[in-house]
DNA sequence: CCTATTTCAGTTAAACTGATATTC
DNA sequence: CGAATATCAGTTAAACTGAAATAG
Protein backbone atom coordinates (compact mmCIF):
# COMPACT_ATOMS: atom_id res chain seq x y z
CA UNK A 1 0.00 0.00 0.00
CA UNK A 2 0.87 3.76 -0.77
CA UNK A 3 -0.07 5.00 2.88
CA UNK A 4 0.27 8.54 2.23
CA UNK A 5 0.17 10.62 4.74
CA UNK A 6 -3.32 11.28 6.27
CA UNK A 7 -4.00 14.67 7.61
CA UNK A 8 -5.42 14.40 11.52
CA UNK A 9 -8.41 16.85 10.51
CA UNK A 10 -9.07 14.81 7.84
CA UNK A 11 -13.40 13.65 7.89
CA UNK A 12 -15.05 11.51 5.54
CA UNK A 13 -17.01 13.60 2.87
CA UNK A 14 -19.51 11.31 2.96
CA UNK A 15 -20.46 11.98 6.69
CA UNK A 16 -21.67 15.41 5.25
CA UNK A 17 -25.31 15.59 4.50
CA UNK A 18 -24.88 18.03 1.86
CA UNK A 19 -22.54 16.01 0.17
CA UNK A 20 -24.24 13.17 0.16
CA UNK A 21 -27.78 14.64 -1.17
CA UNK A 22 -25.48 16.26 -4.43
CA UNK A 23 -24.15 12.82 -4.97
CA UNK A 24 -27.43 11.04 -4.82
CA UNK A 25 -28.76 14.07 -6.91
CA UNK A 26 -25.77 13.51 -9.59
CA UNK A 27 -26.44 9.82 -10.21
CA UNK A 28 -30.18 10.24 -10.20
CA UNK A 29 -29.65 13.02 -12.86
CA UNK A 30 -27.70 10.80 -14.70
CA UNK A 31 -30.07 8.75 -15.54
CA UNK A 32 -33.26 10.73 -15.85
CA UNK A 33 -31.09 12.95 -18.49
CA UNK A 34 -29.82 9.61 -20.49
CA UNK A 35 -33.87 8.67 -20.25
CA UNK A 36 -35.29 11.98 -21.09
CA UNK A 37 -32.05 12.83 -23.89
CA UNK A 38 -33.35 9.75 -25.77
CA UNK A 39 -36.80 11.18 -26.52
CA UNK A 40 -35.20 14.38 -27.18
CA UNK A 41 -36.12 16.34 -24.44
CA UNK A 42 -33.50 17.91 -21.39
CA UNK A 43 -32.93 17.20 -17.87
CA UNK A 44 -34.46 20.77 -16.74
CA UNK A 45 -36.99 20.12 -19.72
CA UNK A 46 -37.59 16.94 -18.15
CA UNK A 47 -38.63 18.29 -14.47
CA UNK A 48 -40.89 20.52 -15.88
CA UNK A 49 -43.07 17.45 -17.77
CA UNK A 50 -42.97 15.48 -14.28
CA UNK A 51 -44.52 18.63 -12.30
CA UNK A 52 -46.70 19.21 -15.26
CA UNK A 53 -47.40 15.29 -15.27
CA UNK A 54 -49.55 16.02 -12.37
CA UNK A 55 -52.33 17.01 -14.17
CA UNK A 56 -52.98 20.31 -13.07
CA UNK A 57 -52.58 23.02 -14.77
CA UNK A 58 -49.83 25.52 -13.25
CA UNK A 59 -48.73 29.19 -13.64
CA UNK A 60 -45.16 30.00 -14.92
CA UNK A 61 -44.35 31.37 -11.19
CA UNK A 62 -45.36 27.82 -9.93
CA UNK A 63 -44.17 25.86 -12.06
CA UNK A 64 -40.50 28.04 -11.15
CA UNK A 65 -41.22 27.01 -7.49
CA UNK A 66 -41.95 23.50 -8.45
CA UNK A 67 -38.59 23.40 -10.18
CA UNK A 68 -36.95 25.03 -7.36
CA UNK A 69 -35.55 28.43 -10.10
CA UNK A 70 -35.96 31.52 -10.64
CA UNK A 71 -39.10 32.63 -12.86
CA UNK A 72 -37.32 33.60 -15.91
CA UNK A 73 -35.57 29.99 -15.78
CA UNK A 74 -38.76 27.84 -15.82
CA UNK A 75 -40.17 30.60 -18.82
CA UNK A 76 -37.69 29.90 -21.16
CA UNK A 77 -37.77 26.24 -20.15
CA UNK A 78 -41.67 26.29 -20.80
CA UNK A 79 -41.06 28.34 -24.17
CA UNK A 80 -38.83 25.68 -25.65
CA UNK A 81 -40.77 23.04 -24.35
CA UNK A 82 -44.03 24.80 -25.91
CA UNK A 83 -42.25 25.59 -29.46
CA UNK A 84 -41.87 21.57 -29.55
CA UNK A 85 -45.65 20.81 -29.06
CA UNK A 86 -45.33 19.09 -25.84
CA UNK A 87 -46.99 22.03 -23.69
CA UNK A 88 -49.24 24.86 -24.41
CA UNK A 89 -50.61 28.13 -22.54
CA UNK A 90 -54.40 28.58 -21.87
CA UNK A 91 -55.76 31.30 -19.90
CA UNK A 92 -56.50 31.35 -16.09
CA UNK A 93 -60.32 31.02 -15.45
CA UNK A 94 -60.57 33.89 -13.10
CA UNK A 95 -57.13 35.95 -13.18
CA UNK A 96 -56.39 37.35 -16.23
CA UNK A 97 -52.57 37.82 -15.33
CA UNK A 98 -51.69 34.35 -15.51
CA UNK A 99 -51.52 32.17 -18.18
CA UNK A 100 -51.16 28.37 -17.53
CA UNK A 101 -49.25 25.78 -18.75
CA UNK A 102 -50.15 22.68 -19.01
CA UNK A 103 -49.15 19.01 -21.25
CA UNK A 104 -50.67 18.11 -24.56
CA UNK A 105 -51.27 15.23 -25.49
CA UNK A 106 -47.83 14.79 -27.27
CA UNK A 107 -46.10 15.93 -24.18
CA UNK A 108 -48.15 12.68 -21.73
CA UNK A 109 -47.00 10.61 -24.58
CA UNK A 110 -43.26 11.12 -24.09
CA UNK A 111 -43.69 11.63 -19.94
CA UNK A 112 -45.40 8.00 -20.03
CA UNK A 113 -42.58 6.97 -22.05
CA UNK A 114 -40.08 8.05 -19.66
CA UNK A 115 -42.23 7.85 -16.70
CA UNK A 116 -41.76 3.60 -17.87
CA UNK A 117 -37.80 3.55 -17.87
CA UNK A 118 -37.69 5.44 -14.62
CA UNK A 119 -39.53 3.13 -12.83
CA UNK A 120 -37.91 0.36 -14.01
CA UNK A 121 -34.81 2.13 -12.55
CA UNK A 122 -36.22 2.52 -9.44
CA UNK A 123 -37.51 -1.22 -8.85
CA UNK A 124 -34.06 -2.38 -9.15
CA UNK A 125 -32.86 0.47 -7.38
CA UNK A 126 -35.09 -0.02 -4.33
CA UNK A 127 -34.50 -3.96 -5.07
CA UNK A 128 -31.25 -3.59 -3.93
CA UNK A 129 -31.71 -1.35 -1.03
CA UNK A 130 -33.58 -4.49 0.24
CA UNK A 131 -36.35 -3.77 3.25
CA UNK A 132 -33.66 -2.17 6.20
CA UNK A 133 -33.08 1.75 4.98
CA UNK A 134 -31.09 2.23 8.22
CA UNK A 135 -31.94 4.45 11.11
CA UNK A 136 -29.60 7.80 9.87
CA UNK A 137 -30.66 10.50 7.03
CA UNK A 138 -26.54 10.42 5.96
CA UNK A 139 -26.42 6.71 6.48
CA UNK A 140 -28.88 6.50 3.94
CA UNK A 141 -27.90 8.82 1.34
CA UNK A 142 -24.51 7.29 1.67
CA UNK A 143 -25.36 3.70 0.83
CA UNK A 144 -28.41 4.51 -2.07
CA UNK A 145 -25.76 6.97 -3.71
CA UNK A 146 -22.95 4.04 -2.85
CA UNK A 147 -25.36 1.09 -4.68
CA UNK A 148 -26.24 3.84 -7.40
CA UNK A 149 -22.90 4.35 -8.07
CA UNK A 150 -23.13 6.23 -11.24
CA UNK A 151 -26.50 6.16 -11.55
CA UNK A 152 -26.24 2.66 -13.74
CA UNK A 153 -25.15 0.07 -10.38
CA UNK A 154 -21.65 -0.21 -11.83
CA UNK A 155 -22.83 -1.11 -14.76
CA UNK A 156 -20.75 0.80 -17.29
CA UNK A 157 -22.15 -1.32 -20.40
CA UNK A 158 -25.47 -0.38 -19.33
CA UNK A 159 -24.31 3.11 -18.73
CA UNK A 160 -22.62 3.33 -22.22
CA UNK A 161 -25.73 1.97 -23.53
CA UNK A 162 -27.99 4.41 -22.58
CA UNK A 163 -25.78 6.96 -23.83
CA UNK A 164 -26.01 5.63 -27.01
CA UNK A 165 -29.71 5.91 -27.15
CA UNK A 166 -29.70 9.93 -26.53
CA UNK A 167 -31.17 11.82 -29.63
CA UNK A 168 -27.85 13.19 -30.50
CA UNK A 169 -28.70 16.08 -31.79
CA UNK A 170 -29.21 18.03 -28.26
CA UNK A 171 -25.94 16.75 -27.20
CA UNK A 172 -23.47 14.20 -28.33
CA UNK A 173 -22.31 13.18 -25.49
CA UNK A 174 -18.49 11.60 -25.25
CA UNK A 175 -18.31 7.72 -24.18
CA UNK A 176 -15.27 7.45 -21.27
CA UNK A 177 -13.23 4.87 -22.67
CA UNK A 178 -13.81 2.90 -19.73
CA UNK A 179 -17.80 2.65 -20.37
CA UNK A 180 -16.67 1.87 -24.06
CA UNK A 181 -14.73 -1.26 -23.38
CA UNK A 182 -17.35 -2.38 -21.13
CA UNK A 183 -20.03 -1.81 -23.71
CA UNK A 184 -17.94 -3.68 -26.50
CA UNK A 185 -17.32 -6.63 -23.84
CA UNK A 186 -21.14 -7.21 -23.52
CA UNK A 187 -22.18 -6.41 -27.17
CA UNK A 188 -19.28 -9.24 -27.99
CA UNK A 189 -20.95 -11.70 -25.09
CA UNK A 190 -23.96 -11.07 -26.32
CA UNK A 191 -23.55 -11.81 -30.40
CA UNK A 192 -20.47 -14.12 -30.35
CA UNK A 193 -20.76 -14.15 -34.30
CA UNK A 194 -18.98 -10.98 -34.34
CA UNK B 1 -61.69 26.51 -4.47
CA UNK B 2 -60.88 26.24 -8.17
CA UNK B 3 -61.02 23.11 -8.81
CA UNK B 4 -59.58 23.12 -12.17
CA UNK B 5 -59.66 19.70 -14.11
CA UNK B 6 -57.21 17.43 -12.91
CA UNK B 7 -56.27 15.07 -15.45
CA UNK B 8 -56.80 11.57 -14.35
CA UNK B 9 -53.48 10.26 -16.10
CA UNK B 10 -51.61 12.67 -13.12
CA UNK B 11 -49.03 11.33 -10.81
CA UNK B 12 -47.33 13.56 -7.93
CA UNK B 13 -43.83 14.29 -8.92
CA UNK B 14 -42.54 13.86 -5.59
CA UNK B 15 -42.82 10.09 -5.66
CA UNK B 16 -40.46 9.97 -8.69
CA UNK B 17 -37.06 9.15 -6.75
CA UNK B 18 -35.30 11.18 -9.21
CA UNK B 19 -37.27 13.99 -8.64
CA UNK B 20 -37.29 14.20 -4.99
CA UNK B 21 -33.48 13.67 -4.79
CA UNK B 22 -33.18 16.67 -7.02
CA UNK B 23 -35.58 18.63 -4.73
CA UNK B 24 -33.53 17.45 -1.90
CA UNK B 25 -29.98 18.28 -3.63
CA UNK B 26 -31.17 21.60 -4.49
CA UNK B 27 -32.11 22.76 -0.96
CA UNK B 28 -28.75 21.72 0.71
CA UNK B 29 -26.92 23.49 -2.02
CA UNK B 30 -28.60 26.62 -1.44
CA UNK B 31 -27.74 26.21 1.90
CA UNK B 32 -24.19 25.01 1.33
CA UNK B 33 -23.55 28.00 -1.44
CA UNK B 34 -24.34 30.52 1.10
CA UNK B 35 -22.53 29.47 3.75
CA UNK B 36 -19.11 28.97 0.97
CA UNK B 37 -19.92 32.23 -0.78
CA UNK B 38 -19.88 33.87 2.89
CA UNK B 39 -16.14 32.60 2.84
CA UNK B 40 -15.46 33.58 -0.79
CA UNK B 41 -15.92 30.00 -1.98
CA UNK B 42 -18.13 28.94 -5.03
CA UNK B 43 -20.13 25.83 -4.50
CA UNK B 44 -18.24 23.46 -6.85
CA UNK B 45 -15.28 24.98 -4.95
CA UNK B 46 -16.63 24.09 -1.83
CA UNK B 47 -17.53 20.23 -3.12
CA UNK B 48 -13.86 19.37 -4.21
CA UNK B 49 -12.30 21.35 -0.53
CA UNK B 50 -15.13 18.89 0.89
CA UNK B 51 -13.38 16.20 -0.58
CA UNK B 52 -9.60 17.23 -0.10
CA UNK B 53 -11.19 17.64 3.57
CA UNK B 54 -10.68 13.79 4.01
CA UNK B 55 -6.94 14.78 4.46
CA UNK B 56 -5.36 12.40 1.83
CA UNK B 57 -3.89 13.53 -1.15
CA UNK B 58 -5.57 13.04 -4.39
CA UNK B 59 -4.89 13.46 -7.90
CA UNK B 60 -7.34 15.43 -10.34
CA UNK B 61 -8.48 12.38 -12.01
CA UNK B 62 -9.24 11.05 -8.68
CA UNK B 63 -10.90 14.18 -7.34
CA UNK B 64 -13.14 14.58 -10.58
CA UNK B 65 -14.17 11.19 -9.69
CA UNK B 66 -15.50 12.06 -6.25
CA UNK B 67 -16.86 14.81 -6.85
CA UNK B 68 -18.83 13.28 -10.41
CA UNK B 69 -17.34 16.00 -12.58
CA UNK B 70 -14.97 15.41 -15.55
CA UNK B 71 -11.43 15.52 -15.15
CA UNK B 72 -11.25 18.89 -17.43
CA UNK B 73 -14.11 20.69 -14.70
CA UNK B 74 -12.15 19.34 -12.03
CA UNK B 75 -8.95 20.77 -13.40
CA UNK B 76 -10.38 24.39 -13.26
CA UNK B 77 -11.70 24.33 -10.37
CA UNK B 78 -8.64 23.38 -8.56
CA UNK B 79 -6.38 26.01 -10.67
CA UNK B 80 -8.69 28.43 -9.37
CA UNK B 81 -8.44 27.25 -5.64
CA UNK B 82 -4.86 27.13 -6.18
CA UNK B 83 -4.98 30.39 -7.65
CA UNK B 84 -6.71 31.99 -4.12
CA UNK B 85 -4.30 29.96 -2.33
CA UNK B 86 -6.54 27.33 -0.61
CA UNK B 87 -5.50 23.88 -2.53
CA UNK B 88 -1.65 23.57 -3.57
CA UNK B 89 0.08 20.79 -6.17
CA UNK B 90 2.79 18.63 -5.41
CA UNK B 91 4.47 15.41 -6.72
CA UNK B 92 2.97 12.03 -6.56
CA UNK B 93 5.57 9.71 -4.63
CA UNK B 94 6.06 7.49 -7.12
CA UNK B 95 4.34 8.13 -10.17
CA UNK B 96 5.52 10.99 -12.32
CA UNK B 97 3.04 11.41 -14.34
CA UNK B 98 0.22 12.36 -11.95
CA UNK B 99 0.05 15.69 -9.78
CA UNK B 100 -1.61 15.63 -6.32
CA UNK B 101 -3.78 18.55 -4.89
CA UNK B 102 -3.99 19.07 -1.11
CA UNK B 103 -5.36 21.95 1.18
CA UNK B 104 -3.36 24.44 2.31
CA UNK B 105 -3.42 25.90 5.64
CA UNK B 106 -5.35 28.46 4.78
CA UNK B 107 -7.88 25.51 2.79
CA UNK B 108 -7.77 23.85 6.20
CA UNK B 109 -9.32 27.21 7.80
CA UNK B 110 -11.63 28.21 5.07
CA UNK B 111 -13.27 24.39 5.17
CA UNK B 112 -13.31 23.95 9.49
CA UNK B 113 -15.48 27.08 9.22
CA UNK B 114 -17.77 26.33 7.09
CA UNK B 115 -17.89 22.45 8.37
CA UNK B 116 -18.89 24.41 11.74
CA UNK B 117 -21.80 26.01 9.88
CA UNK B 118 -23.22 23.17 7.67
CA UNK B 119 -23.15 21.04 11.11
CA UNK B 120 -25.19 23.15 12.83
CA UNK B 121 -27.83 22.99 10.03
CA UNK B 122 -27.50 19.72 9.83
CA UNK B 123 -28.03 19.06 13.45
CA UNK B 124 -31.42 21.28 13.20
CA UNK B 125 -32.64 18.99 10.35
CA UNK B 126 -32.32 15.71 12.02
CA UNK B 127 -34.11 17.17 15.04
CA UNK B 128 -36.86 18.43 12.88
CA UNK B 129 -36.85 14.89 11.03
CA UNK B 130 -37.11 12.96 14.14
CA UNK B 131 -36.10 9.10 15.53
CA UNK B 132 -38.74 7.61 12.92
CA UNK B 133 -37.18 7.63 9.45
CA UNK B 134 -39.86 5.87 8.08
CA UNK B 135 -39.84 2.71 5.40
CA UNK B 136 -39.80 3.79 1.98
CA UNK B 137 -36.43 5.87 0.47
CA UNK B 138 -39.05 7.90 -1.74
CA UNK B 139 -40.69 8.73 1.64
CA UNK B 140 -37.63 9.67 3.50
CA UNK B 141 -35.95 12.04 0.58
CA UNK B 142 -39.83 14.03 0.66
CA UNK B 143 -40.67 14.65 4.10
CA UNK B 144 -36.88 15.38 4.53
CA UNK B 145 -36.85 18.01 1.44
CA UNK B 146 -40.24 19.10 2.64
CA UNK B 147 -39.33 20.03 6.32
CA UNK B 148 -36.14 21.71 4.57
CA UNK B 149 -38.18 23.80 2.61
CA UNK B 150 -36.14 26.22 0.15
CA UNK B 151 -33.35 24.81 2.65
CA UNK B 152 -34.13 27.21 5.35
CA UNK B 153 -36.94 24.87 6.94
CA UNK B 154 -39.42 27.85 5.72
CA UNK B 155 -37.42 30.65 7.53
CA UNK B 156 -37.63 33.23 4.99
CA UNK B 157 -35.90 35.98 7.19
CA UNK B 158 -33.33 33.19 7.97
CA UNK B 159 -32.44 32.75 4.29
CA UNK B 160 -32.37 36.42 3.33
CA UNK B 161 -29.65 37.15 6.28
CA UNK B 162 -27.92 34.17 4.83
CA UNK B 163 -27.95 35.47 1.11
CA UNK B 164 -26.69 39.02 2.60
CA UNK B 165 -24.02 37.37 4.31
CA UNK B 166 -22.42 36.39 0.85
CA UNK B 167 -19.21 37.87 -0.49
CA UNK B 168 -20.70 39.38 -2.92
CA UNK B 169 -17.75 39.83 -4.96
CA UNK B 170 -18.51 36.96 -6.30
CA UNK B 171 -22.32 37.09 -7.03
CA UNK B 172 -24.17 39.79 -6.12
CA UNK B 173 -27.61 37.43 -5.54
CA UNK B 174 -30.94 39.34 -6.10
CA UNK B 175 -33.29 38.97 -3.15
CA UNK B 176 -36.56 38.09 -3.95
CA UNK B 177 -39.08 40.44 -2.03
CA UNK B 178 -40.95 37.98 -0.20
CA UNK B 179 -37.84 37.10 1.62
CA UNK B 180 -36.89 40.69 2.30
CA UNK B 181 -40.00 41.65 3.71
CA UNK B 182 -39.60 38.75 6.06
CA UNK B 183 -36.01 39.77 7.00
CA UNK B 184 -37.18 43.25 7.44
CA UNK B 185 -39.79 42.08 9.90
CA UNK B 186 -37.31 40.29 11.78
CA UNK B 187 -34.87 42.37 12.20
CA UNK B 188 -37.33 45.01 13.15
CA UNK B 189 -38.47 42.70 15.94
CA UNK B 190 -35.21 42.69 16.82
CA UNK B 191 -34.28 45.89 17.37
CA UNK B 192 -37.84 48.04 18.56
CA UNK B 193 -35.74 51.18 18.22
CA UNK B 194 -35.67 51.13 14.81
C1' DC C 1 0.21 -0.98 -27.63
C1' DC C 2 -3.14 0.25 -24.49
C1' DT C 3 -4.75 2.79 -20.71
C1' DA C 4 -4.94 6.61 -17.49
C1' DT C 5 -3.70 11.31 -16.41
C1' DT C 6 -2.97 16.08 -17.34
C1' DT C 7 -4.28 20.08 -19.48
C1' DC C 8 -5.14 23.35 -23.55
C1' DA C 9 -9.22 24.99 -26.00
C1' DG C 10 -13.90 25.90 -27.44
C1' DT C 11 -18.87 25.16 -26.55
C1' DT C 12 -23.24 24.90 -24.33
C1' DA C 13 -27.13 23.94 -21.08
C1' DA C 14 -29.06 26.15 -17.70
C1' DA C 15 -29.01 28.83 -14.27
C1' DC C 16 -28.54 33.73 -12.56
C1' DT C 17 -29.67 39.17 -12.05
C1' DG C 18 -31.78 43.48 -13.86
C1' DA C 19 -35.80 45.72 -15.33
C1' DT C 20 -40.46 46.73 -17.02
C1' DA C 21 -45.34 46.21 -17.86
C1' DT C 22 -49.49 44.26 -16.19
C1' DT C 23 -53.09 42.67 -13.16
C1' DC C 24 -55.28 41.82 -8.77
C1' DC D 1 -50.22 51.41 -3.61
C1' DG D 2 -48.18 46.91 -2.70
C1' DA D 3 -47.51 42.22 -4.24
C1' DA D 4 -47.40 38.75 -7.62
C1' DT D 5 -46.89 37.56 -12.36
C1' DA D 6 -45.13 37.50 -17.13
C1' DT D 7 -41.41 38.29 -19.95
C1' DC D 8 -38.04 41.25 -22.19
C1' DA D 9 -32.69 41.25 -21.95
C1' DG D 10 -27.87 40.36 -20.76
C1' DT D 11 -24.61 37.68 -17.88
C1' DT D 12 -22.23 33.96 -15.69
C1' DA D 13 -21.00 29.65 -13.09
C1' DA D 14 -20.08 25.42 -14.23
C1' DA D 15 -20.58 21.89 -16.69
C1' DC D 16 -19.70 19.60 -21.32
C1' DT D 17 -16.85 17.68 -25.70
C1' DG D 18 -12.54 17.56 -28.54
C1' DA D 19 -7.84 16.76 -28.68
C1' DA D 20 -3.02 16.39 -27.60
C1' DA D 21 1.08 15.20 -24.85
C1' DT D 22 2.97 12.16 -21.32
C1' DA D 23 3.82 8.48 -18.06
C1' DG D 24 3.16 3.66 -16.57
Amino acid sequence: MDEIERDPRGEPATERLNYTAYRLGRAFNRVAENIALAHGVTLSQFFVLQVLGEGVPLSNAGLARRTFVSAQAAHTVSNELIEVGLVERHDHPTNRRVRLVRLTEQGWDVLALCRHELRAHEVALVDALGDELGDSLVGILDRTAGILAGGYFGDDAAEAAAILKRTNSIRPRHIPSRLAAAHLRAARAEDPAD
